[in-house]
DNA sequence: GACGGCCCCTGACAAATGTCACGGCCGGAA
DNA sequence: TTCCGGCCGTGACATTTGTCAGGGGCCGTC
């Protein structure tokens, strides 16, 4: 493959963080597949990622981003202050403006979606190990193009409670506001996000990334 | 591995049809792993897979749900009237009830999640090849206990269509029904889904999965 | 200190949404 | 055949939702 043979100092130690067994286990035979690579440690959970990693000590760190416990962008900002030498590359399904944007606020190295080719995933692995960043450029564009988040953190805490679909009492209820005051944010947020309906909104702001966390 | 040796009739012969290309490429260099199976096709939608199966004659055919031109039901169904004689195990990120009921309708011989064991996913692909059907006892029962879907095909349709956020005028004039009808359908989908909303009847239908195909 | 930004609350109004009672159509049962 | 039940379609009606114009309080910066 690739004319990458293993280092002076060994292999390329390797965690996997994904919460679906299959494609953790897929994903570490085909890495496996590579000389200079080894797989030290699995997860399926952000919250077991610290300290795991503690444990075995990897070169690299491949976290998805939808995991229970913790999400794989709080799991990378946790990497970075437990073992500051970890590179983190963050591997997801959705390439989400706000996801890159905010894997690269919390110290990550690389970033790549679930889209691109199997044999550039070594690759990748390598370029971050070696210090380099590793980007998808199509989405990096797309990051610069759509900018943060323009919800306040209100906004945002008011359009994350709407997902389940209840009602402004309902929201009210669990966020112990008002319910006008739950309209006015709701308001607001429809108006940021260009959208014609509060569930319009949620759909743009969930695309965009801006609804992480909490 | 597993006690499996290639048989008499050479290795198993798999095509793999999943949306990512990095899963793709994972579960090809899995499946690889073991001796008695050999991966002869990898297509990135639904539409693909029928054609490419006429090309390469696969034993078995690993689908996944969430693919773009054709969901992997539908490709399961065509490709049980295209190739009768291969075998099909639906594989997908989403363990819905709907989704398992519809499978085994359309024709497929297994069903498995992407949350199983990455060891567990050589042994039911051999399983199916035998002629066995393999499905998750924990999910058959649930699909048992949730039902078939209550929502009657214009409902469905109309629901199908609401998923978009868009409001009750957009829906009428893309499925050319009265304002009044559409709310109506919406109501009656409400009412069955024993949600308070139109976008918690949403949810609902979707996590249950009743909202293939169209 | 004055200003601006964000947060919280309120009340009123127009527009969208959800509910209901109704009629027509079709297919199976009596 | 007649009846019944399900699905589809429609329009009237009450409720909810989204908008707007306010008000006050709490930070920060200038």
């Amino acid at each position: 493959m690739s004319g990458s043979a293993a280092g002076p100092s060994g292999p390329i130690r390797l965690l996997l963080a994904d919460d679906q067994a299959l494609v953790r286990g897929a994903l570490a035979a085909l890495l496996s597949l590579e000389p200079d690579l080894t797989v030290v440690a699995e997860v399926g959970r952000g919250d077991e990622v610290v300290p795991e990693a503690r444990r075995t000590a990897p070169d690299v760190a491949l976290l998805d981003v939808e995991m229970p416990g913790l999400d794989g962008i709080a799991a990378a900002a946790a990497l970075r202050t437990a073992l500051p030498t970890c590179r983190v590359l963050v591997v997801t399904t959705f390439g989400r403006p706000g996801y890159l944007r905010r894997a690269m606020e919390a110290g990550a190295n690389g970033f790549v979606v679930k889209d691109t080719p199997a044999r550039q995933l070594a690759e990748a692995v390598r370029r971050v190990h070696a210090g380099l960043r590793v980007v998808d450029p199509t989405l990096a564009a797309e990051t610069l193009a759509t900018g943060a988040s323009p919800l306040t953190e209100r906004e945002t805490e008011v359009l994350r409670a709407a997902r389940g679909g209840g009602a402004v009492a309902d929201l009210a209820g669990v966020l112990h506001l008002s319910e006008g005051t739950v309209r006015n944010h709701l308001s607001a947020a429809i108006g940021k996000t260009g959208a014609r309906n509060r569930a319009e909104a949620v759909r743009i702001a969930e695309q965009n990334g801006w609804l992480l966390g909490g």
